[in-house]
DNA sequence: ACTAACTACAACCATATGGTTGTACGTTAA
DNA sequence: TTAACGTACAACCATATGGTTGTAGTTAGT
């Protein structure tokens, strides 16, 4: 059963607003499989500290990473359970367009009655 | 297979900011089971008939929805392979956590070898 | 104790976004 | 044919976004 509950329309717009920039979902991919210091994330875009910061920043606003302090560095990880939201709320949709599918099914074959 | 291909950055940029607001994903599902015209997706919303008319017209450059002339009327309808194409990537994310899920089990349960 | 590395954050800028109102134009109905 | 409807689009505004540079605070290494 897909959860649509009472999160935020905000927390939702901060999701997938998070994932609108390809800057993001590079360093939210590359966190899937390391787990990068910001200055590690930052060496390899093309832009300063600060920006890749603020994108880092981005991300966790939206749930998607979290940093952890590891003496001067912080170490970004990828948050799964918030990235998997994102994905049940597009499977809700399809949920919806799979009724409708199964409505007209109904009109044009029907079966019961 | 999760076909991450040559889609442009910017096209998928575009996908996810068109999800990340209200407004627009409520036309959206709106238009998963009806075929609105856009005065009455706009009847529906507290905002001006431009306002709405926006929306759509973000949702139509990321290709999630299509308009169809009737008339002097619009009629909306959602593109279900382009909203199915947000999920893949989702589902391609995924896939990278598994994999990375799949290493540390070789890692902590060793079978070959 | 110093210095370099890593991070945080403020200030600033250009452009994008989400809303408004107003105008214009094709289509339908009386 | 005229009036109302549905749409398109321009102009405008406030705020958000994505980038910059600069300053400052911690932590690590020598």
């Amino acid at each position: 059963m897909v959860v649509v509950s009472k999160e935020s329309e905000e927390s939702l717009n901060q999701l997938f607003r998070a994932l609108a920039d390809g800057t993001r979902r590079s360093i939210l991919v590359r966190s899937l499989t390391e787990t990068p210091s910001v200055s590690e994330l930052a060496a390899r875009y093309a832009m300063s500290f600060a920006a890749v910061q603020k994108h880092v920043a981005v991300l966790e606003r939206a749930g998607l990473i979290q940093k952890r302090a590891n003496g001067r560095e912080q170490l970004v990880s990828t948050n799964h359970a918030r990235l998997q939201r994102a994905g049940e709320l597009l499977e809700y949709f399809e949920s919806i367009w799979r009724q409708r599918m199964t409505q007209l099914d109904d009109i044009l074959l029907p079966k019961g009655k």
